[in-house]
DNA sequence: GTCCGGATTT
DNA sequence: AAATCAGGAC
């Protein structure tokens, strides 16, 4: 089996097997569908739907984003883990409306130079948003091309040269299924599936009109998260477990931890700011913690001076006399 | 390589 | 209890 018809096959899985996410399917700006990649860093994407969602609806572009208070971004961001994330996000906002006219650049070096955007999050910016051919790497990727191609499992730590040779390797040409000038130009953008809709009336929503390349990226990491999994891979049910090197080899080392054991939560820093930041969002708009409140919130003192001390750093909070604070 | 959240699953 | 999760900054 060639690898054209591999991507294909994976292609009609994904056109009828993708998850219905508000951003998908050329239902989202270019900004919306940054705002859910920096969401789902590190994150499940069921957790993310909501959150996005309400996000998208409160500021619909980056110049609203980059207008807010501080706190309100802090606060909207609830429970979703990693607040640094909605710190840089905001930042990235300011600079996509003040540099660009708010309007999100379209290459990579522009995507990766904006604060919280990495080369995932660019090259996913890049492929689902803009249409365009790029080999995007994430954690499933990595996984399900190292088992299909390699028939090994993908090791931890940082994206390996060979790893992103075989990415770009694999990556189908787009001249491949005769994919018209027109239509790669427009691949991806909001305008052109609108367009095309009313032109089309029965026109499928999914990937048609999408260029090859970013049709692969989306199913591979696709089948990475609901069929190619970690741990209890659906082999039976995978499209293209005829063509896999892992199957075939018997699954070698399948789940084998890929990284060094994460540090526990309990009782390290992380929990600490976590708790302080939680009982400032709990407060009204504007309102301090009361220093002697916060003294309250964990028992080691010099554990609890030096998270919120962090926290300053990062910019999460403000140390006031009296107590603390979200930031303005 | 280490730090940075927190929900969910096993 | 431990592992996992559409990573990025340092």
């Amino acid at each position: 089996m060639n690898d054209t018809a591999i991507s294909l096959r994976l292609g009609a899985w994904w056109e009828a097997n993708a998850r219905d996410l508000p951003w998908r399917f050329g239902r989202a700006t270019p900004w919306g569908v940054l705002v859910s990649e920096v969401m789902s860093q590190q994150t499940q994407m069921s957790r993310v739907v909501p959150y996005w969602t309400d996000w998208m609806e409160r500021w619909p572009d980056a110049r609203a984003l980059a207008e807010a208070p501080k706190a309100e971004v802090i606060t909207a961001w609830g429970r979703l883990g990693y607040p640094r994330r909605a710190l840089r996000l905001q930042e990235c906002a300011r600079v996509v409306a003040e540099d660009y006219a708010d309007k999100l650049p379209r290459t990579y070096d522009e995507l990766t130079a904006l604060p919280g955007i990495g080369d995932y999050t660019a090259s996913a910016v890049m492929s689902f948003a803009f249409g365009e051919r790029i080999a995007v790497i994430d954690t499933n990727i990595r996984r399900v091309l190292s088992r299909v191609f390699l028939g090994v499992e993908s090791r931890g730590g940082a994206t390996s040269p060979a790893e992103r040779a075989l990415a770009n390797r694999m990556l189908p040409k787009d001249e491949i299924l005769g994919c018209d000038a027109d239509v790669a130009d427009n691949a991806g953008s909001a305008e052109h599936v609108v367009n095309s809709t009313i032109r089309g009336g029965k026109r499928s929503r999914l990937h048609r009109g999408e260029r090859p390349s970013v049709t692969w990226n989306q199913s591979v990491m696709e089948l990475g998260a609901v069929i190619c999994t970690a741990k209890s891979p659906l082999c039976d049910t995978c499209p293209i477990a005829d063509d896999c090197a892992f199957l075939k080899a018997g699954r070698p080392g399948l789940g084998e931890r890929r990284t060094r054991p994460r540090q526990r939560f309990q009782g390290t820093d992380r929990q600490v700011r976590g708790l302080v930041l939680a009982a400032l969002r709990e407060l009204p708009a504007g309102a301090t913690l009361p220093r002697e409140d916060a003294d309250k919130l964990w028992k080691d003192q010099i554990q609890l001076a030096a998270c919120i001390a962090s926290l300053d750093d990062d910019g999460l909070i403000e140390i006031l006399d009296g107590g603390l604070r979200l930031p303005s």
